[in-house]
DNA sequence: GCCCGGACACAACCGGTGGTTGTGTCCGTA
DNA sequence: TACGGACACAACCACCGGTTGTGTCCGGGC
């Protein structure tokens, strides 16, 4: 299906004639005549009732004709996706399915007009790039990078901090627990093959790794979140860790146990990050949102690496 | 922008390297990577990083990647949408702003994943034609045409009877009133410049006009609905009928005046007609929630006309 | 009643887009 | 260092999509 056709089939479907249409897009009219009968050819039916004045929908061309609106817009909005210069706000998260995505998904609620795209990078420092040569305009990162502060030109706010759990299978040790201490998780496998060396998160469970005496596997593949809980669900030995968001896990699935963690509680702190010339009218949107919904939670008996981005 | 190139877009994205895309889509690399150039140039940015093992997005290319993919998603729902057998559930109403089109409205609150295109046709008889053919799956018709009953393979429900009520100005000299009797509104001049002469709605404006000896004017062009109130409000002595749909009319629009009509009350009795035959399954469930939403009208003191479709 | 004008379709022609084959370049790996 | 895999560039060619010219249909005016 050719978008030309499409929207050549709008313009005389609003004109009632080809000839005004073809004036419009600046051809023949024998040229709209073409285009309007190959597209009839690909969708195998007839779009218009040709008339000695004109031509009028047939029933097809009725209901094709909501639909052929919709694909221009959707063209539309996909052009003006990469459109420098007031192009929709773009967003890094660190996970399309952690907490910070469930942040946007509630400012989108709450802001359904404004235009929004998610974008996922490697790491704090590529994100802090971006949003340096503003190819993105704020971004969700949890920590500065170890001993790398921010640079002036990029201001932060801490919005959310994510309370880790423990995830078990039906048949592991602590299946039963009704909470577990971080100290009382040394000795178990935590695998957790999403870790990415070199990111900032990673070095947030390295830090964490060698406070309390972990041991965290990043070893193997990553097939995704759900083959991770399929395998954590099958493997008496393996648990893993995920922060408390409601939607990640399945409801009842697998027989998964989520175990809260004591004493102290980890806790990943996500911020907002953007460039403070950065203009886009949304972006002071997306602050507000956060500042106006952020539940502040209570530091203590918590535990954080002592170099992120402060409250 | 070609959908071509986007779907080249989307394959290439996903397997990490245009060699892949090649074959999925059987063409040569060389193709993909002249298709891939092709699109980045309309867009004006670049979409991937070339690297020796292959492709991968740029920021760009992700917060494209969605669009693109609504993008075909829409395409195919356009196609869908005239394909024969299997397409979506496709309704004649009598007005795309009348009371039928809540009801359309309310179905698809009720059925967000039945894909419906609504269509209007010209008059009943082009509804029942349309029916049998199988163009169209159901007619919302507010009548059968005089005389003229439907034929023994389209069945037909009364769904809701809509009072008309009487639209005037601020300084009509009806305005002041809390309601109006039909008699009372001989003499005054009604203006319903929509009436298409020929159709089954004339022939009830017809009847209505006859048994009560109004006066219903239906000349001058018709320029819609907006047009018509913007008339009214501003002409002291020309009212129009309307239905007492909500949606009708703007919030305090123009300062108009909405008065019931009473002694009887002309109501206007919308069916659903369907051909018995039609093996839809969304047909069903429209029928089924017609069934359940329809408000019983209490027929008292109410007009219609002598051989409209029977409750 | 006839002719004219407006509108769409068909035919012939032609240029440019978009495919192929062939080749070059880059880079990681053996 | 040589090889292999992957993408880009160049040359070539077919076909798609435009234009001009013409035919047909039908309604309205003289």
């Amino acid at each position: 299906m050719d978008l030309d056709a499409v929207r050549t089939f709008l313009l005389a479907a609003e004109a009632g004639q080809f000839q005004e249409a073809a004036a419009e897009l600046a051809v023949t009219q024998q040229a709209v005549s073409k285009r309007i009968a190959a597209l009839e050819r690909t969708l195998g039916v007839r779009l218009f009732t040709r008339t000695p004045r004109g031509v009028e929908l047939t029933i097809d061309g009725q209901a094709f004709l909501p639909h052929a609106r919709e694909l221009l817009r959707a063209a539309d909005r996909a052009a003006a996706s990469v459109r420098p210069g007031r192009r929709p706000l773009r967003v890094d998260v660190i996970n399309l399915r952690g907490a910070t995505s469930g942040l946007m998904r509630g400012f989108h609620r709450a802001h359904p007009g404004i235009d929004l795209d998610v974008v996922k990078l490697f790491d704090v420092g590529t994100a802090v790039a971006a949003l340096r040569s503003g190819e993105i305009d704020a971004s969700f990162r949890a920590v500065a990078a170890p001993g790398r502060p921010l640079p002036d030109d990029i201001a932060s706010v801490r919005v959310l901090d994510e309370p880790l759990h423990l995830l078990t299978g039906p048949a592991h040790a602590l299946a039963g627990a009704r909470s577990v201490t971080l100290a009382g998780l040394a000795g178990h496998r935590i695998w957790m093959p999403g870790i990415v060396p070199g990111t900032e998160w990673a070095a947030y469970y390295d830090d964490l790794v060698a406070a309390f005496g972990l041991t965290i596997e990043a070893t193997g593949p990553n097939f995704g979140s759900d083959a991770l809980l399929d395998t954590v669900a099958d493997t008496p030995a393996l648990a893993t860790f995920m922060g408390d968001h409601p939607r990640l896990v399945r409801p009842a699935g697998h027989g998964l146990r989520r175990i809260p963690v004591t004493d102290p509680t980890p806790v990943y702190p996500h911020a907002l990050l953007w460039h403070r010339d950065n203009p886009h009218p949304a972006l002071a949107a997306l602050r507000a949102h956060l500042a106006a919904t952020a539940a502040g939670h209570d530091a203590a008996g918590t535990w954080t690496p002592d170099w992120v981005i402060p409250r």
